[in-house]
RNA sequence: GGCGGCUUAGCUCAGUUGGUUAGAGCAACGGAAUCAUAAUCCGUGAGUCCCCGGUUCGAGUCCGGGAGCCGCUACCA
C-alpha cells in the first residue's frame, strides 16, 4: 500500500468446493478490516474471488455433461451468494477463467521463460493410469503406485520448472529483515524452518493430455500451467498489473494477504520468489489465521461436522454470526466453534449487554421525553467512568486493529457497554422520572445515548445491519452519513432534538440449543477414574477396528543406509509379510528371529526408505527404553489379540 | 528424531522492558433493584501461574533440566 491506502485480499477459493465456515471466516475478516479502514478514511480495496482451473472442475464437468466453464459458472454462485448474505463488501471478485487474468498469467509466463526463470526439464518417472498421477521413483511402493498399489508405467516426461531455488537465500534474508512480512510470528518461524532445507525448483506445468482445463503455456501448447502461476497471480492481475500501471501502483503492495494456515508455504515461499523473479515488490504482510475446530475436532467431511454458514445465518442472523467469529477467535490461533458457545456469547454480549442497553435507553427516551433526544450537556463526576471507558474503547479498537487483535478490541467495546449498564443502574433514571426531575433525566439519557452512538460506530464494521438500525434509532439517519473516527473520538456529538425511536429486540435472546445431536467431542470423564484425565474415551467398537495379531519373526535385517530401521519378515498365520520397524537402536536383528510379537495387521501400508511396510510392531516405550510386546507362553502366529 | 510453540481460576483466555494483595469474560453461589430482551447491578476465587533447580533484594515474567500437548519436518508405523 502506499502509506495511505489499504489493499486486502482473501485466498481465491476453489470453485468446486462447498463454502464452509473457514471460507466465511477469512472473508468476513477481510470485510471487517476493509470496513474499518474505510471508516478511518483510508482508501481501501478488497479483493476476493475463485480459483477455477484444475482436474476436479474438469472431472465434475464431465460427470455433468457440460463444459468446464459451465461447471464453474454453476458453482461460483455458491460463493457469490454467500458473500451477499454475509454482507461482504468486496470491491472486486476475480475468477481465474476471466481473460483479464489469463492474459496476465500468460504474459508473465512468457517473460519469465524468455529470461530463463522458467526452464524445461525431462526426467523419467512413473505413471499410474487409473489414478492419472505421475510419481517419482522414490514415491513408489515396491515398484507400484503408492495410492492404489497397482502397476505403473515408465514415462519420460517433460515439465517446466520455475527457478525457485535461486531465490532461497534472498528470501531467508528478506524474512529475517522484515518481521512483519509473515504473521503471526510463529508462522514466520515455521517458514524459516522450512527454508533451512534446500529449496528445489517448482514444477509449474502439467501436460495437456492429462490436464486440459488450465491456462496454456504461451511457449508450449502441449502444456498448461499448474496452480501456482495461475492462482497466486490473481492478487496482481486483478488490480491491473501490466495493464493499468497507475491503478496497480495505487494498490500494490498489498497491505494484507489473509490466508488460512494450510496454505502458508505457497504464500510465504512460492509467491514471494515468484514476485521477486517478476521484479514486483513484496506484499506488506501475509497473515495466516488458525482453523475453526468443531468442538475439539478438526472440521472434515468424513466426520460430517462441517459447519454450514448459511444455516447459522438463517438461525441467528448475519450480524451475530459475524460478531461471534470476530470476537471468539484470537487471530492466529485455532478456535472452537459450537452452537452452544455461539448462543452463550450471543446472549451474554449481544442480548443481555448491548441489546438490553439499547432497549432501556431508547424506551426511556421514547416514553419519558417524547422520543426527542435531550440537549447536549457536559459530563460530570457521575459520568466519569462511562466516558473514559467508552473513549478508551475507541483508542483500543484502533490499536488492536493495527496489531490484528480484533477480538481484544471487541472485548474493550463490550467493556464500554457494561460501563453504560452500570452507569444506568447507579444513577437510576427511572427514579428521576418518578420524581419529575426531567433535567437530570435528560442528562443521564443523553450520556447513555452517547455511549450507544460511539459503540454503534465502533461495531458498525462487524455488524453493519444491526448497528445501522441502532444508529437510526438514535436519530442518526442516512443524513448523518457514516461515522468518522473524529466524531467517534469525541464525547457530546449527538445534538438535542433528534427524533429517537424505540427499537424492538435488537438482539432477541435465544434459548440454548439442547446439548445437540453433534455434541462437542465427548469429554473424558475426569472424576470417575475410568480413564486418564484428558484422554478421549472410545467404545469397544473402535477398539475392534484395530486388528491385532500375533506374528512370528522369520527374518530380520538392517536397512542399508538407515540408522533406525529394521526390515522384518513375519509370519501371520498362513501369510508372510514384510514390516519395517524403527527399533534398530534397541534390538539386534539376529536376536529377533523366531520371536513372537504383536502386530497391527490392518494398518494401511506405507513406504519407508523405499521399502513397503505392511503392518506395525507394538512396543512399550519410556524415555530411552523400548521393549517389544510379546506373548506369555507359546501360541501360533496369526492369533487374534484383544 | 530435529526445529518451533504452548501449559495462568471449573471453561475461554489477558498478563507489557522481572517489582506492591496475579487479572477479564463466561459459568457457580449470595444479595440489590425493577427503566429494560426474567435482561441489569453489587458482592464472593486458600488459582502449587505444569514440575525441579538456578540467577536476583525480588520471577508467571530471565536461565538450565524434565513432563504433557500442539504445529512443521524427518529414515514414526
Amino acid at each position: 500500500m502506499g502509506a495511505d491506502t489499504f489493499y486486502v485480499t482473501t485466498p481465491i477459493y476453489y470453485v468446486n468446493d462447498k463454502p464452509h465456515i473457514g471460507h466465511a471466516y477469512t472473508t468476513i475478516l477481510a470485510d471487517v478490516l476493509a470496513r474499518y479502514h474505510r471508516l478511518l478514511g483510508v482508501p481501501t480495496h478488497f479483493l476476493t474471488g475463485t480459483d477455477e482451473h484444475g482436474q476436479k472442475v474438469q472431472r465434475a464437468a464431465q460427470e455433468n455433461g457440460i463444459t468446464p466453464q459451465e461447471q464453474c459458472d454453476r458453482t461460483v454462485v455458491r460463493f457469490q451468494e454467500l458473500w451477499e448474505r454475509l454482507e461482504i463488501t468486496h470491491d472486486d471478485f476475480i475468477r481465474t477463467t476471466e481473460p483479464r487474468h489469463t492474459a496476465i498469467v500468460q504474459r508473465l509466463l512468457r517473460e519469465l521463460y524468455e529470461r530463463g526463470e522458467i526452464y524445461a526439464a525431462e526426467y523419467a518417472g512413473w505413471y499410474c493410469v487409473p489414478c492419472e498421477r505421475f510419481f517419482m521413483e522414490k514415491d513408489l511402493v515396491d515398484g507400484q503406485c503408492p495410492e492404489c498399489h497397482r502397476g505403473v508405467e515408465k514415462l519420460v516426461e517433460k515439465s517446466y520448472f520455475f527457478r525457485m531455488s535461486a531465490y532461497q537465500s534472498w528470501l531467508v534474508e528478506y524474512i529475517e529483515t522484515h518481521p512483519q512480512f509473515i504473521q503471526p510470528e510463529h508462522r514466520r518461524q515455521e517458514t524459516l524452518g522450512f527454508l533451512r532445507q534446500p529449496l528445489g525448483d517448482l514444477c509449474i506445468s502439467r501436460p495437456r493430455s492429462r490436464l486440459s482445463w488450465g491456462i496454456e503455456l504461451p511457449f508450449d501448447a502441449d502444456y498448461v500451467t499448474y496452480v501456482w502461476f495461475d492462482a497466486l497471480v490473481n492478487y496482481i492481475s486483478a488490480i491491473g498489473y501490466g495493464v493499468d500501471e497507475e491503478r496497480f501502483a495505487r494498490w500494490w503492495p498489498a497491505s494484507f494477504h489473509l490466508i488460512g494456515k494450510d496454505i502458508l508455504t505457497t504464500h510465504t515461499v512460492y509467491w514471494p520468489t515468484m514476485l521477486k523473479a517478476m521484479g514486483v515488490p513484496m506484499p506488506e504482510s501475509i497473515f495466516a489465521h488458525g482453523w475453526w475446530l468443531v468442538g475439539r475436532d478438526k472440521m472434515s467431511k468424513s466426520l460430517g461436522n462441517v459447519v454450514n454458514p448459511m444455516q447459522m445465518i438463517d438461525a441467528y442472523g448475519v450480524d451475530a454470526f459475524r460478531y461471534f467469529l470476530m470476537a471468539e477467535m484470537s487471530l492466529g490461533q485455532d478456535a472452537s466453534f459450537t452452537e452452544e458457545a455461539f448462543v452463550t456469547r450471543y446472549n451474554a454480549d449481544l442480548a443481555n449487554d448491548l441489546g438490553n442497553l439499547a432497549s432501556r435507553v431508547l424506551k426511556m427516551i421514547s416514553r419519558n421525553l417524547g422520543g426527542v433526544m435531550p440537549a447536549a450537556c457536559e459530563p460530570g463526576a457521575d459520568e466519569e467512568e462511562l466516558v473514559s471507558l467508552t473513549l478508551a474503547a475507541v483508542r483500543s479498537m484502533q490499536d488492536r486493529l493495527k496489531a490484528m487483535q480484533l477480538d481484544r478490541g471487541l472485548a474493550d467495546v463490550l467493556a464500554a457497554v457494561r460501563a453504560a449498564n452500570r452507569y444506568f443502574d447507579r444513577v437510576k433514571p427511572w427514579s428521576l422520572a418518578k420524581v419529575g426531575d426531567t433535567e437530570r433525566l435528560g442528562q443521564v439519557l443523553y450520556h447513555a445515548a452517547e455511549c450507544l452512538r460511539i459503540v454503534a460506530g465502533l461495531l458498525l464494521p462487524v455488524m453493519p445491519a444491526k448497528m445501522t438500525a441502532l444508529r437510526e434509532a438514535l436519530g442518526l439517519g442516512a443524513v448523518a452519513g457514516v461515522p468518522s473516527l473524529a466524531r467517534l473520538s469525541r464525547w457530546g456529538v449527538l445534538t438535542g432534538g433528534l427524533a429517537v425511536s424505540d427499537i424492538a429486540g435488537l438482539f432477541p435472546r435465544v434459548e440454548r440449543p439442547a446439548p445437540t445431536a453433534a455434541p462437542a467431542a465427548p469429554r473424558a470423564p475426569k472424576a470417575d477414574g475410568a480413564s486418564p484425565a484428558g484422554v478421549a474415551v472410545i467404545g469397544i467398537d473402535e477398539v475392534s477396528r484395530v486388528h491385532l495379531r500375533t506374528a512370528r519373526i522369520l527374518a530380520a535385517e538392517r536397512l542399508e543406509g538407515s540408522e533406525k530401521l529394521l526390515k522384518l519378515s513375519v509370519e501371520i498365520g498362513a501369510e508372510t509379510r514384510q514390516i519395517v520397524a524403527g527399533i534398530a537402536a534397541f534390538y539386534e536383528a539376529a536376536a529377533l528371529v523366531g520371536r513372537t510379537v504383536i502386530v497391527v495387521a490392518n494398518l494401511k501400508p506405507a513406504t519407508l526408505f523405499g521399502v513397503t511396510s505392511e503392518g506395525m510392531l507394538l512396543a512399550a516405550r519410556r524415555g530411552k527404553r523400548l521393549n517389544l510386546l510379546t506373548v506369555d507362553g507359546d501360541i501360533p502366529s496369526g492369533a487374534a489379540v484383544g
